[in-house]
DNA sequence: GTCTATAAATAGATAGAC
DNA sequence: GTCTATCTATTTATAGAC
């Protein structure tokens, strides 16, 4: 076995060739889903041989779960308790919704497969789908829903469940995002930039909630 | 071949057999998607040989079409520019928004199967989520998108882009019903009824859309 | 690390008896 | 109308050479 500069250039090393066949299946499996995907399209998509794909996981269930856990859990989503930071603390609240809003609807732009992956799973029962719920949906909902307390304290907000306010604003937004990368991806039916969606919705939300 | 009352007793006539496939395969299909289900189940669920679904289906694609075509088009949902006619015609904003609410929450949770179909076939790319998109979403649009311009005109509602109105509100139910049929069963996140979120969310967009 | 070849299981679909 | 038996193609997964 010879083991000169070349042989990282003609082959690839086994974290790099693992993440590349990492990277191809979620291509598919957020396209076809996960029972739709063969690991030989996949094998063929990543340019190597099935062997190859059970030699880095040793089952097809193993590659659907190693791709789940490395976009949910490691850190490739933005922390919820994070995002707009500054203007929660100004109580900039226009800002708040506008800023949360834009950066969901972006972020689903940019990576329409994790949300179509999630959406699989969900569907298919997946347990890493109860874990993205646990470990993303519910930071959400607690995170908001205790900035949308706040301001009820502070005599802005009517007094309402929080949660529900969380519930509405979230579905303004996913359903955006899912309504474009699902039925209308040409955007016959609505086509407004992100910005003007986050603004909208800020502001349908905002004058909504307000006293 | 002896045909006597007794036949139809021990076997089922055909178009019957037919109906009970289609159900049972719905069923399977919505829990599974289609790639998901086998015909070899769909026959152990409705009690028949793999024969008799072939025999009543000449594939299984046709098998997926049927029951699409049954749902969606075949008038087993309620006309969307019938519905809240009535407080339409009254211009009571309120109820417009409650009971259109109102009505899509009680249909998706009796009826949560038809919703996860629609899910799977948009996400496989089948031709018939397409058309389910045009033969019911885009009347939503029109019929509820009309009535927002009317009250534009009316001085009652700001001046905006009807259909971003539409897109928030139908988001807000769409994904409450989403959230409470896929990810949070258990309702651990949010255990309101649906008159609750069908008051809520009329409220908050009637607000958020109100001079 | 990568391949070819192949085993083992499962899928959709058909034939023909009753 | 219904069944059993079977065919063919596909799919996951493994063995073994290089």
């Amino acid at each position: 076995m010879i083991r000169t500069e070349e042989t990282t250039v003609t082959r690839m090393a086994g974290d790099e060739r693992r993440l590349q066949i990492l990277r191809v299946a979620e291509r598919l499996f957020s396209q076809k889903g996960f029972r739709g995907t063969t690991t030989k399209e996949i094998a063929q998509a990543a340019g190597v041989s099935e062997a190859m794909v059970f030699r880095h996981f040793a089952t097809k269930s193993e590659l659907y779960a190693a791709i789940i856990d490395q976009k949910a859990c490691q850190g490739n989503l933005p922390e919820p308790s994070c995002v707009a930071l500054e203007a929660r603390e100004r109580k900039d609240d226009y800002a708040v919704f506008y800023e949360l809003t834009l950066l969901a609807l972006n972020e689903h732009e940019q990576n329409p497969e994790f949300m179509r992956l999630l959406l699989h799973s969900a569907l298919e029962n997946h347990e890493l789908s109860q874990m993205f719920f646990e470990r993303f949906v519910v930071t959400i909902y607690e995170s908001l829903g205790s900035y949308i307390a706040e301001r009820q304290r502070d005599g802005v907000f009517r007094q309402m469940d929080p949660r529900i306010v969380v519930r509405a604003f979230v579905g303004m937004m996913i359903h955006h995002s899912l309504n474009n990368s699902l039925w209308d991806k040409e955007r016959r039916l609505l086509n407004i930039s992100n910005e003007e969606a986050a603004h909208s919705f800020a502001e349908i939300l905002l004058r909504g909630v307000t006293i």
